[in-house]
DNA sequence: TTGAGTTAAAGTCCATTTGACTATAAGATT
DNA sequence: AATCTTATAGTCAAATGGACTTTAACTCAA
């Protein structure tokens, strides 16, 4: 124990980030990627933006300590969360070779739409939209651009739209999901034949009344199915 | 500095791990999955076998402690090496609650299987089936499980059998590789036209003489392209 | 009350992909 | 020269996926 604690002091530290996701209506009323970013309060990058993340205390697991970082910078519980990647490299910090050497476990996490609506917004908190972010602080931008590139290859072979769904939903608002996060238009009738013949949704039998058309179907995930795709590693890990 | 020297010692420590594959003829002459391993020896699970591993160093990339530690371990150069994923869990080791709270980062990486018969075997370091492991030492066995599941699902969509061939192979030769990787037979016929209209790999013109049937094409991976398959993280980071 | 507008939902057409299989080519071996 | 073996080309049919058409079922405005 005291070699270790001898060493310590020139060990790399461990830290926790997460890139969380959340659809909101754009002012022209379609749904578009945002998500929270917190302002620095030192240096380095003193007053940019960055993802909100900390230390790891030695007795919290890394999924934890993702989604409390969540919590405490949104207020939200994450519908989704999954390890990212860990950043390690040596200039990801302008001072990490002189102080300190940190690398940074980051997770990714989607909260629903109706939930997001609710969170915290402050002088230190704001929520970007994903395809217009700043110059962030470290090596952010591209943590986000790669939680941007795996949320969208992701979504075609797995139920995460579920994560900005409330329990029930139309077709067209799965498509609604589906549009914004691979923010292209997607056909209505080769959609929903895809999700169909997919089977992760089931119809409820329930109709979606006060429209001004036709009564969409009310459908929900069939929980029996789970498609995270970790392999192995079950849901946490 | 002196308040991270005091909280130091309460910090997880961080360590750098690699799953190593490579393909070596079996009894019955075919390719098989193998992989090195390191035998423990001082607790927690002494004399267990493990995975090649150890602490990260201050100024030490994550990528290039993992290709020292394979190096360490077999003699051998990485032909791929790609991050696996950051294992933290608080009761990955049964002394971690008391005594000392480990994350591994692990790597999992591809040698050719020409290289790999140079590789070092000792008393210490040995080389098994990879569906034969015995019991490892710490949460390795799901790592393993983890890492091949990777592999297999990558090979689909990606040049990785280039990993383990030399630089000019038969159509036959790779097909073997996959069919290794994958543990199934697949059809010659339909191979050849998957990887011809996949455009990854290039006829050379030349042909392998001395085999007792009609001589078969020389063929090279298309340089040009690359298909590793990180989206915005490139080769390393 | 009727017709126009809107989206839901089902179905058609066709090009591409993929698995299973057949046929021919080109060498070595007997 | 016949046979064996693998290389390589091609055929057939089922499954998939994009583009598009048709019909259903509601609201709203005239």
């Amino acid at each position: 124990m005291s070699a270790k604690a001898a060493t310590a002091i020139e060990a790399p530290s461990l830290a926790v980030s997460t890139v969380i996701f959340t659809l909101r209506p754009s002012e022209e009323g379609q749904l578009k990627l945002a998500l929270p970013l917190v302002k620095r309060i030192r240096a380095p990058f003193d007053g940019q933006w960055a993802l909100p993340g900390g230390p790891l205390k030695i007795n919290e697991d890394l999924a934890d300590a993702a989604a409390s970082k969540l919590k405490q910078t949104t207020g939200l519980e994450p519908r989704y969360l999954e390890q990212l990647y860990a950043f390690g490299n040596l200039d990801r910090s302008p001072l990490s070779k002189l102080e300190e050497r940190v690398v940074s476990i980051v997770y990714w996490a989607l909260v629903g739409t109706v939930e997001a609506e609710k969170a915290i917004e402050s002088e230190n908190v704001h929520w970007f939209w994903a395809d217009e972010l700043p110059k962030l602080a470290f090596d952010h931008n591209l943590i986000v651009q790669y939680a941007l590139w795996r949320l969208r290859n992701k979504l075609e072979y797995s139920r995460l739209a579920h994560g900005f769904l409330p329990e029930t939903f139309t077709l067209a608002q799965l498509r609604e999901v589906y549009e914004a996060v691979l923010n292209k238009p997607l056909d209505p009738a080769n959609f929903r034949r895809m999700v169909e013949s997919n089977g992760a949704v089931v119809a409820t039998g329930e109709y979606l009344a006060g429209t001004r058309h036709r009564p969409p179907q009310l459908y929900r995930y069939d929980s029996s199915i789970d498609l995270t795709d970790l392999g192995p590693l079950g849901e946490k890990q």
